[in-house]
DNA sequence: TATGAATGAGATTTCATTCAT
DNA sequence: GATGAATGAAATCTCATTCAT
């Protein structure tokens, strides 16, 4: 993953006439934003947006075009460009290292998956209430996960299975599992933003580790422990 | 948890006179359901509700009051048990055998999820759609979780604790995992409903598997061997 | 005036097959007289009538036809028999003693409304609330007022004035003034039914003294003295 | 009372960014007041209202949010106004001349009220419509009798009557009755428009003379006139 | 006779969007 | 570019009334 993990960061490249954006279309992104987080995109109205954000509400279809347009600009930047650009990293990483370690494997991707969520809040919140609502909005973040990618996933998930890094299981669980365990820390951070008690760096340690052990072959003295009780 | 796993079972305690469920009643809801699960709450009319029901739209305001009312009918015997009755297996389980592994532990709690996820598909859909879309049903969702169930559950954590069953995590972790391993089912399930290839039984090896080996102690001989590597 | 001053009596005429009222006809009667004086006949539904009288809301419709059959029920009893029977007993004293003088006319005419008021108040307060929301009902209680009611009245006022009893203004304003003096009343006490500080003898006394002094042709001294001063 | 005796005039206090109200607003306002002044409130739709004063549905409910805010916008400007003023024209006659006779005092009441009916005929007949329907209407305009105005009133009432210009009797009844009088002819102006046969001023002198004669304190000679008779 | 579930026409209200200024 | 009044389609909801039980 490379340095832009913020959403601002992008909206230049979206809006605005020379990459810039203004200072009003910031104030009803940042108005939409809180709004959309708090109570979900259909229970907002322009007006209330419009309020907010000390403009007219002729002044964000001047801007946005849309209501969706606003939503859109939210969402646009994570899920079209930060979030595919992570996936790119993560197969980067397996490719640089063919004989890596799954913990080595499972602590890269947790740290920046962890990173990310904390950075961006707000707008993670709402991805994830659109992707529950809505089956357009759910394809498109599913979309941009390129079947090239998932190869390379389930390339990197046999490597490591041939070399007992990892347990024999459908990659299809495995996957499930890590996206669960990655996914959970995202909920959390997402519904309750202020209770954030250990740093993200124990949070790294904790996942990875639960990962790593979940997901290892079973060896035999756990096994035969298990049996002799 | 035991007897009661399918919604219909919890109708009759919130509807109708006598603890029973209209016809009228079941085919709004029934046409209801389907709809929410599909369309998402918001975008579907009462008006598309009652023509799919077959009835008249008045109809639906006369044993529901609000088109929240549906909703709710929907929503609450599912917010209202699911969780209680989790963690009363939980409860069960340590009380039973309060020497039992983890192992034995989990796997209790993971069947009984996994069986509640697979017949109660379309309503969890609803329930999940609500939950990160709306701050009010969230809070009634998160509500129900009274503190003398999470002092039930802590208290379980620290006994296997203490008899070198579970990892000296903060219970707070430990509970994000299970919740994330089994949410992340429950997610998978609701929008992939289609693609069931692997039955309950193999479901709940893979998850009570994964959790018991990334929940239990670190043993010294696997440390070691890490850090040999 | 005769004996007949209260509502339930004239309830035999118009309900029932035999002239009787049933208990259940009492029931949604009673509910809905509080119900319409408390907010009035539009803000009231039937389902709120049914509940009150604590019947089915069915029962309403099988007793009453319509929701107006139930507000006709109320008016009618007043407004088809006893005001009529009151205009018609206060004909009748002027027509028995031709020269009777203005404040035993007075006296008679007031002593009779203001006992009428007293025993009527909630079924006045529908009357009054529907003669000023609903053209047909205003148009119903004034077209009880016979055009030989008023040529007799006209009659009468005419003899007051030619004996010297009465002012000599037009007949209109005469009987205007008459009107809004008792009716002054019946708003006060059918607005306020709880303050009675003064007996229906004592108002009596004051509203007949008021009207008596009020339309008296003006004596010569009176006048010197304003001119006078 | 003095120069605002049109309610146009208080519009402008209640409604529009800068004390002006929009030609929009003036035509929903002149529909709604024909409307209701016909039909009563309940009966008018806002569709209706829409129609008639030319404009889309929606625009009703952009400038007065609520079916009732139509009715408030109509009501208010008299309601805050007429008894305050009505009241402050008593105190002022009193301090102008604190000397002055009944007469006097009761013919400059009387006179302000009359123009005010006269020229605000619609929105009294809403006015008075709701007064007798809606409790809470009616609550309103009672509750702006503020103590402190029936004090005032009181102390006149109490002036007068120390300077044998007024009858002693009870206040309250001395109220009522002046009330009835000037209430008697907003009825009858109310519901016969048309019928107007008499000029203001003659009006005037009618509701004037008999309230000063019939709050007079009663003169010896009259009395022993009547029983000499 | 009494019931109360079902009805559906119609009422109010919301809301994204347009457009003249 | 910004405004905000106006729009009208569509949504939710109310309510008197019917009718099978």
């Amino acid at each position: 993953m490379s340095e832009i993990e913020t959403i601002q960061a992008y909206y230049a490249a979206s809006l605005g006439k020379d990459g810039r954006i203004t200072r009003t279309q910031r104030q009803i992104l940042a108005a939409a934003l809180d709004l959309f987080a708090e109570k979900g995109y259909e229970e907002v109205g322009t007006r209330e947006i419009a309020e907010r954000a000390g403009v007219a509400e002729g002044t964000i279809f001047h801007n946005f075009v849309n209501k969706n347009g606003i939503l859109d600009a939210i969402m646009q930047p994570i899920v079209k460009n930060i979030l595919p650009t992570m996936l790119n990293t993560l197969d980067q990483a397996v490719l640089d290292s063919p004989n890596q370690t799954l913990e080595a494997f499972i602590v890269a991707l947790v740290r920046d998956r962890v990173k990310f969520v904390t950075r961006n809040r707000a707008s993670l919140a709402v991805i994830l209430s659109q992707f529950f609502n809505n089956a357009e909005d759910r394809a498109a973040v599913l979309g941009m996960v390129s079947p090239a990618i998932l190869t390379q996933a389930t390339e990197a998930m046999e490597r490591l299975k041939a070399t007992g890094e990892l347990v024999e299981w459908p990659n299809h669980m495995i996957l499930q599992l890590v996206f669960s365990t990655i996914g959970g820390y995202l909920v959390e951070q997402v519904l309750y933003p202020q209770a954030a008690t250990l740093s993200d760096q124990q949070v790294v340690h904790y996942l990875s580790d639960f990962l790593v052990n979940g997901l290892s072959p079973r060896r035999i003295p756990l096994q035969s422990d298990n049996t002799a009780s």
